[in-house]
DNA sequence: CTTAGTGCAAAACATTTGCATCGGT
DNA sequence: ACCGATGCAAATGTTTTGCACTAAG
């Protein structure tokens, strides 16, 4: 599938959510939709007011804001908040779930995959009797000195 | 060991960390450790500043946060940021290690310890030849419906 | 035509910083 | 006495909000 279908599916999915929820399809909306599935990687709300300020849309930071409320309530973007104040955020659609290496030194981050995650999860719900919902793994590291230089 | 005896611990490992820094030791750096190690539980900045006006010692917010930093440092003190905005800390000399299932309704915070976490962290620092430094592991959950309702 | 959505600027909020003063060493 | 630490208030930077205007339905 190509990245072209993905963000063709993810309009979709936002129009019937827009539709579901009595929300105006308006052209900001999509604008930012396929501004966020352009885009490789992380990103915080600032950055992609720049980067759609030099665009065909330009949208308000309150719009920023308010949109990806509702693209974080349709599941179409994931928020994060690695440091301590900016929020992160990151496309989700079609995307395999996974947590995050933050290198300390660089702020550089990795992403990988653990079944145990899971498994962790299914333990709690039934220790606790609970429904989870979602969970955030951040693992703060620096990369190993290279052994050659010894 | 009771909980003065951990106070009294966290006192001295401070003291030795203000000396070793060539930080000195002032009756408000002191006053703010004890007032957390007499403390249950997690609690954010702000509390900290309220209950503190009611005590002996007055200390502005730019003391705590600077102390707060000096705590952690440390390890006398964890930092976490469950919401968006408000970083909630505690205490964490001779506390198990452990991590958060947050109850997304009340905000209600539970622990729990799962030794596959250890087991992810090493994975990883094969798989990208790093040193994990610590990490952050949370859960956002809801409480069951109980089946006695059917 | 109705009213949700928008842009802008002001407000809100936790945290940081500048600066005069205080007090550990 | 020196200069690091404190308290206060102002500044910061991200996010939210109020309001007049625009445009989707």
């Amino acid at each position: 599938m190509s990245s072209d279908d993905i963000l063709n599916q993810a309009r979709e999915i936002f129009e019937v959510y827009l539709e579901q929820n009595r929300h105006r399809k308006t052209p900001e909306r999509f604008a930012i939709l396929e501004e966020i599935y352009t885009y490789q990687g992380h990103f915080d709300v600032e950055t992609l007011y720049s980067r759609m300020q030099n665009g065909d849309c330009r949208v308000s930071r309150a719009t920023l804001y308010n949109t990806m409320e509702l693209l974080l309530d349709c599941n179409l973007v994931r928020k994060h908040q690695f440091g301590e104040k900016i929020a992160q955020y990151e496309k989700c659609h079609r995307v395999r779930q996974h947590d995050h290496v933050i290198i300390a030194d660089t702020g550089e981050v990795l992403e990988f995959c653990d079944p145990r995650i899971q498994q962790i999860k299914a333990t709690l719900e039934e220790l606790f009797d609970i429904e989870v919902l979602h969970h955030s793994l951040n693992i703060y590291a620096r990369k190993r000195k290279k052994k050659t230089d010894a």
